[in-house]
DNA sequence: CTGTTAGCGCATTCAT
DNA sequence: ATGAATGCGCTAACAG
């Protein structure tokens, strides 16, 4: 058994409740027991067990991280671990640590009817909660609901679909219009637009708003899954659309999959950009400058917005006053040449 | 405030045992007693506070999992990544959960003295230690051989290195000499041997036993940061020594590096494997494959390892008795003609 | 089968 | 400035 506050006040001739002010810092106690109770904590190793502080406090210095499970992985794609990146970052530099909360494989979301983060907040497990990746289509966001209406601090990170919350977010729908128009304005006309299942439900509005304002625009909209290997699929898929569809151009929504588009490309001996354009999306600045040919990509700083959101979150944690309900992050398009003017 | 267990029992007109009695299965309730406090769970939608429940049991259910600061972010490398993929699944599934534990970037290792992991042990937020990158030379070596003396519950990746504690390992020495001797087989003579400064110790042996071995071979090894970017490096190095000096093979320590080297080939007019010949390490399978062109590779099972550690963790922690004290992976080469022979 | 009770380690209030 | 006492929510030993 590891030392207990007892034994640390024992050893030190002192009560109890001086140990606890000479941890909290909350109230003057004189030198010589100070001394005497640090001696005794070193000798000890102490420190104070989590859960009988836990139990008055009703904190644990943890923020929940959480992914739906269709969104793959938290480990699986750039942009999370950038997001990750962000998050770490902050909480470790406010004594905070972070959980990772994950829908098991097996029972998907069943097990008890709601997502696995309401078991962390419920048990007190985490004292925020910072949610990516959420589509609108699970049972998440019934239960993300519930907890807002309780004031429970939550930063997720996507656009706002509830009027409480907190909220960090770059414009996805205005960066891929953006990519599309790029393409546009440079002569193409039939268009290969992959994007991750996490943002079917903004496409349809992408696609509308695409062909409206652009004539002569054939979209091809086709769904990547962060699960399986698609690496087959490309292949087909730059089969029909590429080499025998007349299309010239590809949207990337992250550079995982570009560097797949990039062996494909390879191995079908398409040239880029000569044959066929690329355009992508990095979460990590220069991603599209490391591979060879250098992608053309409008950069989302995941990283700040995982800071940031972690910071949203700790502000509401620590009842500072948040004057944001919202906060949006800025792409950045960095030219690369890899998209050829038709 | 959330329910207790007392709001639970009271509602359900039973005593807080019989609650107690029904979440721990521990022992005969009364079916209608349980239909009573089923109902009264829901109603609150009650889950037991951890900091009451963990001051008894002194235990958490979670894992805590760390990585020294001088390998990066563990969210930096595939390998790392991979690791914690196994992690997650083997936690996920036994009810656990994981904490990520960071040495902050400011201070390092020396806010007091003792690697962060220690906090977590000694404060019970953890139930167990799974550590992977170490590299003798910090201090996190210490403090592992005390916590390993306590019987504390450890499981590290990597090389053995205290009689105590279990660990879970690849061959890295030996499977580096394979690359080595791969090429040499192929008539390559003048080698880059990159390596990650996590290996640095490792090393010079390596080197001893081929250069030992081999008797015309002339090894340049060259270290690279996790945490810089090492591409202006990787081009003034292709520059001087395949360009310039005779070098004809490259070893590569993983995936995205051999990216960044395919790319640096590609920006240089080297072709792969014609001008020079190109051996990596991959920690999921197949991510050679997905590259262009397509790189032989030595593969190491990563995910399976970080899987395997956290089941000999959770073994330990539940007492299991373990008849291994010690677990070696196998890796498995994959030969996608990346190499030309001489 | 069920209720009562002690105690886990700590912060905090109330005396002193 | 300091100690004694209370209670946070829960499990488990005990008594019935």
């Amino acid at each position: 058994m590891t030392a207990s506050i007892y034994d640390v006040a024992k050893r030190a001739g002192v009560s109890i409740s001086t140990v606890s002010r000479i941890l909290n810092n909350s109230a003057n106690v004189s030198d010589k027991k100070v001394q005497a109770v640090k001696e005794a904590m070193e000798y000890y190793q102490y420190e104070p067990n989590q859960f009988g502080r836990g139990l008055v406090k009703q904190r644990s210095n943890m923020i929940g991280v959480y992914t739906p499970f269709h969104s793959g992985s938290v480990f699986e794609s750039s942009y999370t671990l950038e997001l990750l990146k962000g998050i770490e970052r902050v909480l470790t530099r406010h004594n905070y640590s972070m959980v990772l909360i994950s829908e098991s494989e097996e029972y998907s979301n069943r097990v008890k009817g709601s997502p696995r983060f309401m078991e962390y907040v419920r048990q007190r497990r985490i004292d925020g909660l910072l949610l990516s990746g959420l589509n609108g289509k699970s049972m998440d966001e019934e239960a993300l609901k519930q907890i807002l209406d309780e004031e429970y601090p939550v930063v997720y990170i996507g656009k706002k679909f509830h009027k409480k919350g907190i909220n960090v977010y770059a414009q996805y729908e205005s960066y891929m219009h953006q990519m599309i128009e790029t393409l546009y304005a440079d002569g193409h006309r039939k268009i290969v637009l992959y994007f991750y299942t996490t943002h079917e439900n903004y496409l349809a509005g992408i696609v509308k708003k695409a062909e409206e304002e652009l004539e002569e625009l054939e979209l091809i909209p086709i769904a990547l899954s962060h699960i399986t290997d698609i690496r087959p699929d490309l292949i087909a898929d730059f089969r029909k659309y590429v080499i025998g569809g007349g299309c010239t151009a590809i949207c990337s929504p992250g550079i995982e999959t570009t560097q797949i588009i990039l062996s494909v490309c390879g191995e079908l001996r398409l040239s880029v950009p000569e044959t066929v354009s690329i355009l992508s999306v990095e979460h990590k600045s220069g991603e599209g400058r490391r591979l060879f040919p250098q992608i053309s990509a409008f950069f989302v700083p995941a990283k700040d917005m995982g800071s940031g959101a972690a910071e949203l979150l700790l502000d509401m944690i620590e009842d500072c006053p948040l004057e944001e309900t919202s906060r949006e992050y800025e792409t950045k398009f960095f030219d690369r040449e890899s998209i050829r003017q038709l």
